[in-house]
DNA sequence: CTCTGTGAACTCTTTCACAGCC
DNA sequence: GGCTGTGAAAGAGTTCACAGAG
């Protein structure tokens, strides 16, 4: 019985790192016609990322390519969407439904790519039972049965800060274990949950860090005069 | 001579990483009462890592603790805005007035941390010259005049992918050279201009793929029938 | 005694550079 | 010739553990 799946013999131990990437690559993938091969340096150059990074990283998953040739788009595909669990379909379950849950909801990237969006939640009364697509918002006290119900493995929270904690023990009691949070919240969960907070306000300071080291260097530069 | 100011004197080389969980302490700060002092155990605990990281981390902006007591509050709070540039008011101009760019309008992580949103753009004949909030959507077309006018250094990017990459070169030649971007591209710019990526996308596959190695080991663990 | 600040060890990630296959 | 796959080196980032200030 050795048939190798790439899925359970991975060679050495996948840097999560290189999951992120791995990630990009299947999207760079998606937009090419699927024949042919493509070769490390092309894939890599569309993926923002150095050749040898990629070829490492794919190097995680196996052999995939053919040396003199490149990658086989298909096939490379495959062994990617795999890999990702792109292949399963995973319901995912969104949590408030504001301005930026709405944006969730109409993101393309839940269809057709393993992920189905199958219930929404909101505390407002005046939300709940109307229907976005044609997805009708439950109401918050409903989030165990609901999820369980349905099959629910990966929650979104898209609510503010103060309830994000609350949400989020919820969906844990509802069995969830991967939560994508986009609260400015440190949530606390046992340990076999998985939580990827996304912060729009620290991503903005990022930058407003390096616009002052900017401003700074400028400063500087000039009160030497140096043009150099 | 050795007046330390903490910004220009930085001991060593600020990791990247390090910048990110920074900004972080600082949120957790400003939900503290302005008086005392915080050892580094319970702010790390707050901000949701190690005690030892959190020092270390400190320890690049210069010694902003008393040793046996802990850290000043209001000095450390004055010492992380200085250092993440929150101090300055940044003027921030989104690009896209979708369901996404109506969420950051009303993103309070705007109001009262340096950032000030001062421009609205979308192509949509429809939405120029409507209000969102007190700020007027102007046109794509008037980007650079508009930005460059009311002295925008951040833009943000809310539109589909296929304008991103347009946008981008847009908000370049209007002097911008920090880019917030959540278009699932990656974008071409010079290599001066900073953009930094947040990806809905990606963020949903990365949870996908533990899912699914998840799912992987309770197979295993299944067939092997041990409960241990 | 408490808690910071930091050299040193360690782990994780990237990059180089080239052997090996087409 | 061209391109992959990978050992080995380099680089980044994290954690330990303890000297030393209060």
């Amino acid at each position: 019985m050795s048939v190798q799946t790439g899925d359970e013999r991975d060679g050495r131990h996948l840097p999560e790192a290189a999951v992120e990437r791995l990630a990009g690559y299947l999207r760079v993938l998606s937009t090419l016609p699927p024949i042919g091969t493509i070769c490390s340096d092309d894939l890599a150059t569309a993926a923002g990322v150095k050749p040898a990074q990629l070829r490492r990283d794919l190097s995680y998953l196996g052999s995939n390519g053919t040396r003199g040739v490149g990658y086989d788009i298909v096939l490379l595909t495959q062994t990617l969407s795999s890999a990702l669990g792109a292949q399963q379909s995973h319901r995912v379950a969104l949590v408030g439904v504001g301005n930026l849950g709405r944006a969730l909801v109409g993101y393309s990237g839940f269809r057709g790519r393993g992920f189905k969006l199958a219930a929404l939640f909101d505390v407002d009364p005046h939300k709940v039972g109307r229907f976005v697509g044609d997805l009708r918002i439950d109401a918050g006290a409903d989030i165990v049965e609901v999820c369980t119900d349905r099959g629910i493995s990966i929650g979104v929270i898209a609510t503010p800060r103060e309830s994000a904690q609350g949400v989020a023990d919820v969906l844990v009691a509802a069995g969830v274990r991967s939560i994508l949070n986009f609260a400015p919240a440190v949530l606390e969960v046992p340990s076999d949950v998985r939580i990827r907070r996304v912060d729009l306000g620290l991503e903005l300071q990022m930058l407003a860090f390096h616009e002052a080291r900017r401003a700074e260097e400028t400063t500087r530069t000039s009160n030497r005069g140096s043009t150099s």
